[in-house]
DNA sequence: TATTGTTATACTCTATAACTATA
DNA sequence: TATAGTTATAGAGTATAACAATA
């Protein structure tokens, strides 16, 4: 159990206001940080998003992911289609549904922007010190079971 | 100096991809959380938000920080406007620019939506250990470093 | 003459309604 | 008959170009 050695500096409203403003912020920064070889849109960004997590998606998934009408979903997967960025292909057992799957050079793209955000931020971290390290890599874990659903 | 009680998670290049995935979840989910009373868009909420911070802005500043053409935001400050949230006025000095400023139900949506925001995660919070609470306490103002440009 | 904001016009994106194919 | 996706059409938002007022 560790004890409470740095500073103590909020108390529990505190907490979560301090939390809120710096995640934000730093997720504007992480957000900026991008491989645009293709200028995508903001939707372009979020259906590459959700099919690098799910891998294949229907149309209509996609449109209620992304808070959109199936009728703008085919439009904006026919743009992607056209770009190169996804693939259509017929639902195995249901003819009337449409699988929408990453190509390869999506692949990529997803994966160099990962990259590019990693070492951004490592950048950021080196400038740490050794001991701020330490409390980031104990927070991450915690980070992450406060942004599960 | 604290010592590394806890468990050592990650290396630097882990810490890295762990913040930025559970930084980039939480914030989304944060984002989500918010009163609706207008329904606005997401350039009027950036301009709700980048007045909030500067208090005054002429429309061009407006344009650049949401990056916007002036046209653009003419437009998006008018529906503003005639919204109430938003009131024009002549620049002190120079009569060719133009001054935006929030209006007092601006500044109660403003307040409320961050008073929100701070209430979800606040039982989120309640949902951690005690021990993971403190470790997110040691971690907030370092999180502020990191966010910090 | 340069700059700030506005107006006029064209283009893109999204939604609603109607249509086709499949369950 | 209901559902998934597409097509047709209309509306909202943005950009480029042209303009008015001020520096």
């Amino acid at each position: 159990m560790p004890e409470v050695v740095a500073q103590q500096v909020k108390s529990d409203v505190g907490l979560a206001s301090a939390l809120r403003s710096s995640t934000l912020r730093l997720s504007r920064q992480i957000r900026r940080q991008r491989v645009d070889s293709h200028d995508l849109t903001a939707n372009q960004l979020g259906v590459l998003g959700a099919l690098g997590k799910h891998d294949a998606m229907t149309i209509g998934e996609l449109a209620t992911h992304e808070q959109v009408k199936p009728p703008s979903m085919t439009r904006i997967v026919s743009n992607m289609e056209e770009a190169g960025l996804v693939a259509r292909r017929p639902h195995e057992t249901d003819k009337r549904q449409i699988v929408v799957e990453l190509t390869d050079a999506a692949h990529h793209l997803l994966r160099a922007n990962r990259r590019r955000r990693d070492e951004w931020l490592q950048t950021k971290l080196k400038k740490l010190t050794p001991e701020e390290r330490d409390i980031l890599r104990k927070a991450a874990p915690v980070l992450e079971r406060l942004a599960a659903p």
